[in-house]
RNA sequence: GCGGGAGUGGCUUAGUGGUAUAGCGUCGCCUUGCCAAGGCGAAGGUCGCGAGUUCGAGUCUCGUCUUCCGCUCCA
């Protein structure tokens, strides 16, 4: 596996993947995709689709708004669990949580969910609160740390307009359970997925595109009957675990880790880890979320929230199993799994995309043999082709070196036009994986192409 | 957020206070009948950004942004 330097250079340099808004000097965690990166994501994302949600019985799409009623966030528990009033030990650097420190150095006898910053910097200063770990009297102030981006709807700043950027998509789906329902008349179990952005005020740096303050996740949630949960949570384990196979990641490069300590919203959760160049990292989640969302949704919404099952008459509150895929974390697994790099016996080195066909941002490349004789039919051919598929037309350099320049970004096939094209409209197909050349007229060379790689 | 490196055409890089180097890549022409051949030519850099010191700054100082490594944090 090349090293992320090596990953992050073939990205910007191919048209993958830029730094966001460079000439500025960049935005940390952020990222443009490219030409071709824009390719690789939207063909992942219409895996997903498929895998998901078109082929598969009973489950729904959804495109929900970015910007929710802020008491949904509220009813999620985003609102206080995503904010943390942080202070930093000047001589020791430490970072602490100032309601954390109150409580430990009063031993449990304060409670300081009910005061504000000012009062929490106050009772700690009174009480001469000491570093936990160099026991010194030197911090910070509070800084509040909430890791959702806030904007404000309307013209007037202030706490009334202030409105949040999704940390999640998965509320969409949640709030929406009984509109999907009702209009598609879907009987649980069903499924409800959507694609779409979301936004974390992350301060870790972020390894490429692994980590990024706005990035897009594949969510399907999956509502079913209590008691049925358990054995829906395998089924989708499996699932994902499919998926990350038809992504073209390895066996070997894939782990699961099934949570102990678990998020308050949780019954088990398992992670699909992805051998990234930087190490084992989280791909996707798997979460039994019980029926904790909905419940807190009636709660604090005051809608019923209870499926009537049609069949038996019963009232339930659905279970929900969700699998979340990170979008450009699998774009950046794909990437990572089939870069390659050969040393060729002059000691210089090819780099060779070795990505599924179905995956491959340019599906074929159409070139005149020779320039001067073969162009004018050679730009015919290319303008079929690029009525159906996504692919480009190479005129300059030596064949050789413009068959070596497509099998750098993973393009399978590519198409030359030479005298017998000329003479009886006949091409020759050239697949990257075989490396077998075959002739054949446009029209099979369009068919075959469309049906080794549409998705 | 803290500590330490780094930033010169798309990439790699020379340059230790005196007019900005080269290779690769890219583009054009010639050549080339199938896996990075060859020849000729061209474009592309206010040296991350902003101040300061100096007659003069890519080079020294400060700030700032980005990035890498190590901490810290992480639904």
């Amino acid at each position: 596996m090349v090293d992320m330097l090596r990953l992050v250079a073939y990205c910007k340099d191919k048209g993958f993947v830029f730094p966001g808004s460079e000439i500025y000097g960049g935005l940390a965690n952020s990222w443009d995709y490219g030409p071709l990166g824009v390719e690789l994501k939207n063909n992942i994302k219409r895996l997903w689709w498929k895998t998901y949600i078109q082929d598969n019985e009973n489950a729904y799409g959804l495109d929900c708004a970015i910007l929710m009623n802020p008491e949904v966030w509220k009813a999620s528990g985003h609102l206080t669990s995503f904010s943390d009033p942080l202070m930093d030990c000047k001589e020791c650097k430490a970072r602490f949580r100032a309601d954390t420190l109150i409580e430990d150095f009063s031993k449990g006898s304060v409670c300081a969910d009910g005061m504000t910053n000012e009062q929490m910097e106050q009772w700690i200063q009174q009480h001469n609160v000491a570093c936990p770990l160099c026991k010194k009297h030197n911090f910070t102030n509070i800084r509040q740390f909430n890791l959702m981006f806030k904007t404000n709807r309307g013209v007037v700043e202030n706490d009334a307009s202030a409105v949040f950027l999704r940390p999640e998509t998965a509320q969409g789906q949640y709030v929406n359970f009984f509109n999907v329902q009702r209009s598609q008349r879907a009987k649980v179990p069903f499924g409800i997925g959507q694609i779409g952005k979301s936004f974390r005020n992350e301060i870790t740096p972020g390894n490429f595109t692994f980590r990024t303050i706005e990035f897009e996740q594949m969510e399907f949630q999956w509502f079913c009957r209590p008691g049925e949960d358990e054995k829906f949570y395998q089924y989708f384990k499996q699932k994902a675990h499919d998926f990350s196979c038809e992504l073209g990641l390895k066996n070997e490069e894939l782990k699961y880790h099934n949570h102990e300590k678990l998020a308050f919203y949780a019954k088990s959760a398992c992670d699909v880890y992805f051998q990234f160049p930087f190490g084992l990292s989280e791909l996707a989640g798997i979460h039994n979320r019980t029926n904790y969302d909905l419940k807190k949704h009636q709660e604090c919404s005051g809608k019923q929230m209870e499926y009537m099952d049609p069949i038996t008459n019963e009232k339930f509150v659905p279970y929900i199993v969700e699998t979340s895929f990170g979008a450009d974390r699998s774009a950046l697994a794909v990437l990572s799994s089939a870069l390659k790099v050969e040393k060729l016996e002059d000691g210089s080195e090819r780099e060779i995309l070795d990505i599924s066909l179905k995956l491959a941002p340019i599906k074929a490349a159409i070139f005149p043999l020779i320039k001067k004789n073969h162009a004018t039919k050679a730009e015919q051919v290319y303008a079929e082709f690029r009525k159906h598929l996504r692919c480009v037309y190479d005129d300059t350099a030596s064949i050789g070196k413009r068959y070596r320049r497509q099998d750098s970004i993973g393009t399978p096939f590519c198409v030359t036009v030479d005298d017998e094209t000329l003479k009886n409209g006949n091409v020759t197909l050239r697949n990257r994986n075989t490396m077998e050349q075959t002739t054949m007229d446009i029209a099979s060379a369009i068919s075959y192409v469309i049906s080794q790689t549409q998705i």
